[in-house]
RNA sequence: GGCCCUAUGGUCAAGCGGUUAAGACACCACCCUUUCACGGUGGUAUCAUGGGUUCGAAUCCCGUUAGGGUCACCA
């Protein structure tokens, strides 16, 4: 197999898309797979939908998501430059050798004269009618400055085909295509062409891409051709939707890497979660390291058809990296949630991770599992009312007030102590252990589900709290009885 | 509308002519339990449709239906 060189080239008009992000893992996976080099490079042609910054965006998202290309516009490998807009006077000169190859001509054709060509379902077919232009002509018109364009010259009859590495055989007439501009009235090429230009001149051999193109690809193979250069290898990946009939997109809120990592997502969840979306491992395995990816990726296991983005999914692939983390690092994610929530400045964060590691999916989810440190009051005394714990409203009240009894005088305020002391006043009062927890902890949390039991809020909380919150909920569940 | 592509549970998906049609998420039940989680066990639920080919079809072929893409001086 021949060095293999992919590329991923994304246009600066924003933010990264999770969308654009799976294209060029995929490419990354496939490079790097195969030992081979994996290149980034900048669409920026179209100056319109240019927007400052992105391009810093771009870095930062590869960066996160641990996807690092071996070149680029700031890292030149011989290829350069990996901004198109930098290439500019390139293209102009490969689209001249293109029309005197035939596989191009210039056309004059006014806007005003284009819209006449619609036909009934407001579809512009070009008529190919600068094609019969002489050369004298087109010089002549080009020395008086008039504005035109070069647009590639497709054949009318016969059929293009090649074969995808994912969708197989692709077969398209010729008389489908239409005459595409290959250079724009302002001097910069399109897409089309400078994707082509490009990616032979980078040497890429293996073009990666959304299946947008998969049935505009013969057009490129034409170019290819008609140059006599060597085609590339093609692999078409269907797009990612929000639901069976929208893409994911940025109209539709969340598309973005950024907005994920905002809402609390590891980056390697989001990476991990989206290889699979499209793409399935021999091993079934699901949860996997970068590493495990480049090893088991393979054109096989991609899907043929669309994937619809999973959150819950996705929150549950986070989870189960969050599980790994460490006290120091969950602390770390953690802290700004932690800041933003009523507990901001108290307690102690490291002691909240402990209780939280395992029961956190996303790390905004943190402010409303810890509020209820601060938060306390009045609460529904049906609480404590507990059916399979054969829990009632008098079982809860005599165990209130047996705490308030033994709890004051207790001084070894740790987990394992409270807990130690607490099995042996159940067992003193002839009831079992969960009959005396489960009133204690609705009683110092007022809270339906708290990250943690009894004695763990206990501590939390210290011994004072903990015994403010005892009497005023056996105040409160005495007034309602 | 022309052309291209796609079709397995609610979602991601395995499957490549013979399977009790994997697995995961979600959901439900039970177990564990100091609540909630975690963990464990089990369960509900899928081959769009009609024709072929074949001893045998989720798998191959054709039609239908549904969906996506494309038909820009956007990429």
């Amino acid at each position: 197999m021949e060095k293999v060189r992919t590329r991923f080239a994304p246009s600066p008009t924003g933010f990264m898309h999770i969308g654009n992000l799976r294209t060029c893992l995929y490419a990354y996976l496939w490079a790097k797979k195969h030992n081979g080099t994996f290149v980034l490079r900048i669409e920026d042609t179209d100056q319109e939908r240019y927007v400052e910054g992105a391009v810093d965006v771009i870095y930062s998202t590869l960066k996160k998501a641990g996807i690092n290309h071996d070149e680029g516009p700031d890292k030149d490998g011989g290829y350069g430059p990996y901004i198109q807009s930098e290439r500019k006077p390139l293209y102009l000169k490969y689209a001249q050798e293109l029309v005197e190859k035939g596989g191009a001509y210039y056309c004059f054709c006014t806007k005003e004269r284009l819209a006449t060509l619609k036909d009934e379902n407001g579809i512009t077919r070009y008529d190919k009618h600068c094609l019969s232009l002489s050369k004298e002509e087109v010089q002549q018109r080009i020395a008086a400055g008039e504005p035109y364009v070069i647009r590639q010259n497709i054949p009318t009859e016969g059929v293009s085909e090649y074969d995808d590495m994912v969708f197989g055989h692709i077969s398209v007439p010729n008389k489908d295509m239409e005459d595409e501009i290959l250079i724009k009235s302002d001097g910069m090429p399109t897409y089309n062409f400078a994707n082509v230009v490009d990616d032979h001149l980078m040497n890429i051999n293996y073009v990666i891409r959304g299946v947008e193109y998969l049935s505009s690809t013969p057009k490129y193979n034409l170019m290819y051709d008609a140059f006599g250069w060597e085609r590339p290898h093609y692999m078409h990946l269907s797009p990612i939707m929000k639901d069976a009939q929208r893409k994911l997109s940025k109209r539709y809120g969340d598309a973005n890497f950024e907005d994920f990592i905002a809402k609390g997502y590891l980056p390697e969840a989001i990476v991990n979660y989206i290889a699979l979306l499209g793409w399935a491992p021999k091993s079934n395995q699901e949860k996997m390291t970068m590493q495990e990816m480049l090893e088991q990726f393979d054109v096989d296991g991609i899907s043929h058809s669309p994937s619809i983005f999973d959150e819950a999914k996705m929150r549950w692939l986070n989870g189960e990296y969050i599980k790994e983390l460490s006290v120091d690092d969950f602390v770390k994610y953690a802290t700004p949630y932690f800041e933003q929530s009523k507990i901001a400045g108290k307690y102690d964060y490291k002691k909240l991770a402990e209780l939280l590691i395992p029961r956190t999916e996303i790390f905004s989810d943190i402010p409303e599992k810890v509020n209820f440190l601060e938060e306390f009051g009045e609460f529904d005394v049906e609480m404590f009312e507990h059916k399979k714990m054969k829990i009632t409203k008098e079982i809860a009240l005599s165990v209130l007030r047996k705490c308030e009894e033994v709890l004051p005088s207790f001084e070894k305020w740790d987990n394992d102590s409270l807990k130690e002391m607490l099995m042996k006043t159940a067992t003193d009062m002839g009831i079992k252990t969960g009959q005396i927890f489960l009133p204690l902890r609705l009683a110092i949390s007022a809270a339906a589900s708290t990250p943690g039991g009894a004695t763990e809020l206990a501590v939390l909380l210290g011994k004072e709290e903990t015994l403010r919150r005892l009497k005023f909920s056996r105040e409160l569940l005495e007034s309602k009885m």
